[in-house]
DNA sequence: GTGGTTTACGGAATACGTAAATATG
DNA sequence: CATATTTACGTATTCCGTAAACCAC
């Protein structure tokens, strides 16, 4: 039994199917399929039920699920208690999906030529995990969007980045040179994919691509350039 | 990371040595030298000291045992709980290692015959390990040898098997016909290796090579046939 | 020299991705 | 027919054992 395997059964019960759980993990269908496979040869049980449009938990797949988040929790444990030991520091850094890929590269290698004795480590998810993750001691410092209520002392404003909203040459946003985000709440919008822009063909006229949207959730106030 | 790394490190750590744990882990030498190895890049630490006669735990190390059994643990509690959605029953059965092969096999075969349908899965070790096994609900029945005093609604005497004590022909003991465990309390004795008998060759004209030993300790009156 | 660990190397198992096939609604 | 999962297959990695080298007492 391998830890890939635990986290790629959690991925999929959390997620709720193999297809979504892969690309979250950045991973193929495939892989997960076998994955699992072997994992229900060793434990002797069917995790999943996976007829229809779903991966549905089976009864011993709902009792694993609790064990296997145990067994992750313990592993990573381990790994946080074992740092102090590290001959080399490493910095682990969380950054939001959303942010500029050359802001985080410019912050990077300014930091690499001041502390060269420091290994950075970065993780990037949404901003909840992110969180979640600070929370847990799982990395040491967050790149994330500030909402204006972070305590001062554990938050910094290090730069601001402009957001820009895609709209149709028909559409009432079209005239308007300033949004603000609460204008937005409700609006039905293209969903980003794994951190990836969707690319927009002919019929509209993008401005530019860029909307925050944590998946699935509906936008609420933040900073805005 | 794998649990077969946990395992190779606690085993090590626990005998003190790479190669008398790949003896009873039944894997060879460098084996649990790739292992560990791999797991101290993983891990960015040294986890032994090689110098010298023996391994030893650096602070590292010490640290990260405890941890790799809490990890061991979580695992095998997860084992344990899964077995009750499994559809074929298993049937854990730990078998003291200085049993004869011929009564185990004999017992299994006619297990096999009366319940097809029950799956037998079997671990040998020392009466120690076994005695654990049985606590922690590793398995499920032990195959050992009884002292006397065990309580009779949980332990069942099965069969009776002879020991036979193998001395040189100038040895004191060499003109009886029976010696009683008692007698034997603080005498030296060739010490059985990994559950496989040690063969002496020439000066000693042995009777026959049969000695319950438990790992260096002092053999204690047991049931002899 | 002896006991113990590491390196080198060949073979077997496996994990991954791409592409095709199958099943479900 | 569309979506979701499973097979099939080629490739790269890795795990294991044997044999040889290295290292400390």
């Amino acid at each position: 039994m391998d830890l890939y395997q635990i986290n790629y059964f959690i991925a999929i019960a959390e997620y709720g199917g193999f297809s979504i759980a892969a690309e979250h993990l950045n991973v193929s269908q495939p892989s997960l399929s076998n994955g699992i496979k072997k994992l229900e040869k060793e434990l002797g049980v069917v995790l999943f039920e996976r007829g229809g449009r779903r991966a549905l938990l089976t009864p011993a797949g709902q009792s694993f699920v609790e064990q296997a988040k145990k067994i992750r929790e313990q592993y990573r444990s381990a790994l946080n208690k074992i740092r102090d030991f590290q001959a080399r520091p490493i910095l682990k850094l969380g950054v939001v999906c959303s942010l500029r890929i050359s802001s985080i590269t410019n912050l990077v290698s300014r930091f690499r030529l001041q502390y060269p004795h420091i290994a950075l480590e970065l993780r990037d998810s949404h901003i909840d995990e992110i969180n979640y993750w600070l929370e847990e001691g799982e990395i040491d410092l967050a790149l994330t969007v500030l909402r204006g209520n972070e305590n001062p002392k554990i938050a910094l404003n290090l730069f601001q980045q402009s957001l820009r909203l895609a709209v149709p040459e028909t559409h009432p946003f079209a005239q308007r040179d300033t949004i603000s985000l609460a204008e937005l709440d409700g609006q039905p919008y293209i969903k980003r994919i794994n951190c990836e822009f969707v690319t927009v063909h002919s019929p509209l006229r993008a401005r530019s691509l860029k909307l925050p949207t944590q998946h699935g959730k509906r936008v609420s106030k933040t900073d805005m350039g």
